[in-house]
DNA sequence: CCGCTGACGTGCG
DNA sequence: CCGCACGCCAGCG
């Protein structure tokens, strides 16, 4: 297995335990993520992890939105109202739009 | 190598 | 507040 290959899962396994560290109820940015996990810049890469997870992942990722707090997922898509369906059912308040207050539900690390 | 595409982010008008 | 251009990064053909 080549190196460069290993340190690409290694960092897709830190995304992974960031978006897990996420408590019910919290949110965060992709871009949050990716710094958390010590990638910054690569929001991009956040984006790709989540979209190409398993439709049977535990990955919780309804809890992380795009700059500003808005679903990032094209609103034509069914997963746009299954992001917004599972924030609602654990409290956290997201607007027809798919805009979520980050003042109020998103997360800093350390509380 | 090139161009296209996307669950991104930021700056600007 | 909204759209848009642009920068950015990876994957794919």
């Amino acid at each position: 297995m080549p190196h460069h290959s290993r340190n690409r899962d290694q960092a897709d396994q830190r995304l992974r335990a960031t978006v897990d560290s996420l408590p019910t109820g919290r949110v965060a940015t992709y871009g949050q993520i990716a710094t958390e996990a010590g990638l910054p810049g690569r929001a991009r890469r956040v984006g790709q992890l989540l979209a190409n997870l398993e439709t049977d992942s535990d990955l919780c990722w309804h809890r992380v939105l795009g700059a500003g707090g808005q679903i990032s997922l094209p609103r034509e898509r069914p997963a746009w109202h299954e992001q917004r369906a599972r924030l609602l059912a654990e409290g956290v308040e997201c607007d027809d739009r798919g805009r979520v207050d980050l003042e109020r539900y998103g997360w800093r690390p350390d509380e």
